[in-house]
DNA sequence: CTCACGCTGTGAATCATTTCACAAGCATAT
DNA sequence: ATATGCTTGTGAAATGATTCACAGCGTGAG
């Protein structure tokens, strides 16, 4: 019953894959069509459309609108949800020009910051508070999902800061591995990693393409 | 033979730990001790240590500088990479400033933007170049990697042209699915995606919390 | 009305990755 | 010298994810 993670990170992608559709005026997508944009095979997404428990008609594929919708009651929360953002640096900054207006049902609502430069003003419609804050107003607002984006060394204590106030996810960008209790989620986003990969397989791409040609 | 993609990550991941490990003059480590900063099973560590081909005493463990050594000769290439970036926007900069001498290994040499205003300087340490430059300059400097970090709806066109141009890995940030050839090999970091992960399954651990206590 | 086609839904098979479990090893204490 | 208590390396088992393959169906053509 519980949703592998792998399926949770495909609906998203083809939710906002089916919102681009129906922009365009698509009304119904077949499992290969909407398969070949989001780079999977046609059973990959008729799998993935059982777990959301939505069907498709033979004849017409899938119902575009009722899939968003579908995905939507799948994935998000009934209300909105706050979601906090701490270190408002480089990627804090980008993230909160990217995610300003993107998700209504994930609003970034508070910023923390040790920096007091970067504190006590509004960005990108988003508040920002010094760090002492921090504990309070995540308590206060009931907020369950942050971003950590300060540096390494101090990812940790912000973590447990969180954590203690209530956070149950937390999306992290510092290359460090973060330690949590067993009812919190992390998801890390690590470029470097990313990187090496990249670079990684760049290379072996290119030897088998070698040895095959 | 192949290498999973998984394996490839989490070695990365252990080499930048075991240079924190060696800094701070740890000289031996444990496949548990490993395993435990990475936040993966003991298991795991001495498993992916036979894809380096490395090998440790059950005495002492495995002896850090000689791992570090084994992971750069499996991972890195023997020459130090050339790395492109797409797109001097709000993350193109975050990266500048995050990668420059992170990883001598791997250096961004050249940045490409559409916007005037962006280019013909240096930015930490990286030349930025009008996009008219870009199949040129990634040709004529041999690069094999690069970053795409525009719009999406440019993605696919930087992508094609980068390509062209002799690019065979590609980390993109684009909220797309890039279409390659069968012989370059992408990576995409898709913030929405891991937000929407975390919030989803943040409020699962909440349910699966409250169901068994 | 009937047929043929191409799609969906899904059990079963395949493929990939992780974990188990244990023989063999090495340092240390006695 | 040998017993002890850790470890490593690794087949084999288990788990997890993806793909196959096909029965069943709805639609549009004839
Ligand atoms: N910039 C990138 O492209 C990039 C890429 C990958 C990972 N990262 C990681 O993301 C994190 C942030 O990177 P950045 O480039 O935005 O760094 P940055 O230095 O620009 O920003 C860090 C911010 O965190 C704040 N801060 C520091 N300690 C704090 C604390 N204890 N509590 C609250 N705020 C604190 C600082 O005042 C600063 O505003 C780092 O861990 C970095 O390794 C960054
Ligand atoms: N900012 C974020 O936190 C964030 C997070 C996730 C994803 N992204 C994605 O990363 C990409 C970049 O985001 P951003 O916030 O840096 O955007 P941005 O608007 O700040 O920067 C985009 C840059 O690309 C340049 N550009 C546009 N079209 C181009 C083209 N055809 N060729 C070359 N350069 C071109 C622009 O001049 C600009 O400098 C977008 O696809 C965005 O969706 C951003």
């Amino acid at each position: 019953m519980m949703t592998p993670e792998r399926t949770v990170g495909r609906l998203s992608l083809y939710r906002r894959l089916l919102v681009a559709m129906r922009n365009r005026g698509t009304r119904h997508v077949f499992s290969h069509e909407l398969a070949s944009a989001a780079g999977v095979t046609a059973a990959q997404v008729r799998r993935d459309m059982m777990t959301v428990g939505c069907s498709g008609s033979p004849a017409r594929g899938y119902d575009v609108p009722e899939l968003i919708e579908h995905i939507g009651l799948f994935l998000d929360a009934d209300e909105p949800e706050a979601v906090a953002l701490v270190g408002v640096g480089n990627i804090g900054r980008a993230m909160m020009a990217y995610f300003e207006g993107r998700r209504p049902k994930l609003k970034m609502v508070a910023a923390f910051d040790q920096d007091g430069s970067k504190t006590n003003r509004v960005v990108h419609g988003c508040r920002c508070y010094p760090i002492e804050d921090m504990a309070s107003v995540v308590d206060d607002r009931g907020i369950r999902v942050a971003m950590v984006a300060v540096p390494a060394e101090a990812a940790q204590d912000v973590a447990d800061v969180l954590v203690r106030a209530g956070v149950r996810g937390l999306l992290n960008f510092a290359p460090v591995a973060i330690r949590v209790p067993e009812h919190v989620y992390v998801e890390d986003i690590d470029v470097t990693t990313s990187l090496e990969k990249v670079a990684f397989f760049a290379r072996q791409k290119r030897a088998h393409k070698v040895s095959v040609s």
